[in-house]
DNA sequence: ATCGGCTATTTGTATGACAAATTGATGCCG
DNA sequence: CGGCATCAATTTGTCATACAAATAGCCGAT
């Protein structure tokens, strides 16, 4: 099966087909993996080319392998739960409505905290980013453009807490964000609903005005939760 | 934790040892890497064991490889902060003062948030697990054996959200004590002195007032905090 | 029944060969 | 002289094979 976008390399393939079996509990925890010879055999690669995608599986604690005793899929409390890949790997198969609820949740305690910060900290570069992202939103013709430039606008929000940590954590407000894209119901009418609010955050984090900046935040997650909410149930 | 001076298998030192000389700045970002064969020679390995490590290396967002231009060390905006090794590493040659902030500012975010999450939703199991790592604490007899429960105490109440990608960020959690264990200036005298702020945090979780564990926790890390700035000015 | 060593199995490491990509040079042609 | 296509050299990517190291489970001795 060919996968969408450009195919990188072979290992690359080997990663993202084992990842999404194992996230995606096909391949259950506790399981041993046939041994590396067959399952090579199995793919259609080199042990070799196997055996990197392994390592990488095995560092971001998908699996576990022992000599003698083989490969086995790990349990989801050893999963680096905060992985790009093993987030985009439970959102591959449609979401549940519980993981929904973690990444709002997460939106929810990581964003008012990042505006807030960046009120404070910002530099004026870093106001500028932000600044061309919101015009980019306000001036967003289709929800592809608005989608891109939305993205833009919280990265460069953490971006400017100047706390890599915290900018780090974007992998997650971007699966949050991109969840909420394709639950929310949402056309060509009403796409733009959001930019007040985050004219809103803009202007306090440009006044440094962390408390402003936060509220305004919590406001703007707070109607996506409640978006989000009326689609589960209305589903 | 990674056994400390265990050596699991090669690719696993390399990978240690590469990582190690990028977050630590001796290989500079925007760097080449001396070309494989050149460089598994060097580290006495083969190219195979050299190869596995660079996966992982690269899933970690550190380094970068194309055919023909050879490997690159990326800058520090592409590398996973997040990652349980990148954090070892940067904690590795002494943190800066900078870095020991921003940790310290995660705890800030993170763990208010999350005690109050816990009071909310903890089941009686978790709630047993934190009075068991409380207990622990309170009847430590040594530095070491208040280091293991206090690291037990966090991690529970992480878990005890019940939100995996909140219980996740405790590899920042466990380095921002890590280094707070190695700055503050504790001794057998007073090393006892956070156990009431940690009874709050586990009573507020107990009787199911997340505000009450909030502020508690709130408080705790304010503490710990102030505690590191002493020990700074004073260095 | 317990202990200790043996063996079979599986991952770990090494080596050598070739494929694929792509940069930079080379040389042709306008 | 400049621009373009072509080609060669270099580096990573992939494959195949062989052997080393660890160890779970068996087997035999006590």
């Amino acid at each position: 099966m060919v996968k969408l976008g450009a195919v990188r390399n072979l290992h690359h393939q080997v990663i993202q087909e084992l990842g999404r079996l194992i996230v995606s509990g096909e391949l259950a925890a506790g399981k041993s993996l046939p041994r590396e010879e067959i399952l090579a055999e199995r793919m259609n690669v080199s042990r070799t080319a196997l055996r990197e995608a392994m390592k990488v599986l095995s560092a971001k604690g998908l699996i576990e392998s022992r000599q003698k005793t083989g490969t086995r899929v790990r349990d989801e409390t050893h999963w680096n739960q905060l992985d790009a890949d093993v987030l985009a790997w439970r959102c591959a198969s449609m979401p549940t409505d519980s993981f929904v609820d973690k990444l709002v949740e997460m939106r929810e305690i990581i964003e008012p905290a990042a505006a807030a910060t960046a009120a404070r900290r910002r530099s004026p570069e870093q106001l500028t980013a932000l600044e061309v992202a919101y015009e980019a939103m306000a001036s967003a013709e289709d929800l592809d453009a608005w989608t891109v430039a939305d993205l833009a606008f919280h990265e460069s929000m953490l971006k400017a807490t100047n706390n890599e940590l915290l900018t780090s954590l974007f992998s997650v407000i971007e699966t949050a964000l991109g969840t909420y894209f394709v639950l929310s119901a949402r056309n060509s009418a009403n796409f733009k609903n959001a930019l007040p609010q985050h004219f809103k955050v803009y202007e306090a984090i440009r006044r440094k005005q962390p408390e402003v900046a936060r509220q305004a935040m919590i406001k703007m997650v707070a109607d996506s939760r409640s978006n989000i909410r009326r689609q589960q149930s209305g589903k």
